[in-house]
DNA sequence: TTATATATATTGACTCTCGATATATAGAGC
DNA sequence: GCTCTATATATCGAGAGTCAATATATATAA
């Protein structure tokens, strides 16, 4: 296993990344799916603009880490499903323990009490 | 009590001006103090650079969060310590109660496991 | 006297998010 | 058949903020 490299000017990046992945973990999304899907699971609390959200898709497209179909049957319009890939996988797991080591770490910092 | 505006892209803000309020509401501290014993909390997690720091400690004082005074003993180089204001443990608390909110929902997320 | 650690500060490059804009189609209502 | 809205993917420029490098200065240790 790597050593971390989630620095905190990072952060956004990696927790968008591990959303996108974490959901793609658990099925087949096209990209508007993944954004609707992750605001309500969130309470409306991740909200992803279309400029942020498909320049990541391409991102990892590239990285071999989710895999892209345009799916295009006859009623309906083309959508591109994404499937995320065994190394895609491996990526979010490292990540997502990364990430939680971070976050526990800070969040004890900040809620620490006064001695 | 306000809405949240913990975006994502704002979140190393956030956490950089939350670790550092969280330091000053223990007590004063002087900028250089302050990255050494965030440095030391983290486990060296948390780094500050210099270019990071000082801007927001700047930033900090100029809405009244915190204020700085320079301090010049005899026997010490100056230094400028800081200490957190009334304005800025209440901007502090607010900040600490969205992003605990933000992360523990971002958790519940990516830690989700499949259906 | 030199080197290192302490201490504050600024600058430019770089990256990424955000909001705006563009394009296109399916379905609903008239 | 026409218009509007929701769906769906995509790109661009502006803006913000981190990071690495650099600058300056002094106390202390070798």
């Amino acid at each position: 296993m790597n050593k971390t490299n989630v620095e905190i000017s990072n952060l956004p990046k990696y927790c968008n990344e591990a959303l996108i992945l974490a959901v793609l973990a658990r099925g087949d999304r096209h990209g508007y799916q993944l954004a609707i899907e992750i605001e309500e699971m969130s309470d409306g609390l991740f909200k992803f603009n279309h400029g942020t959200l498909y320049p990541i898709l391409h991102k990892l497209e590239k990285e071999n880490l989710i895999k892209g179909l345009w799916e295009k049957s006859d009623t309906q319009r083309k959508r591109k499903y994404y499937s995320i890939t065994r190394k895609g996988k491996n990526y979010f797991y490292q990540q997502k323990a990364e990430l939680e080591h971070f976050l526990s770490t800070f969040i004890g910092i900040i809620g620490e009490k006064k001695k």
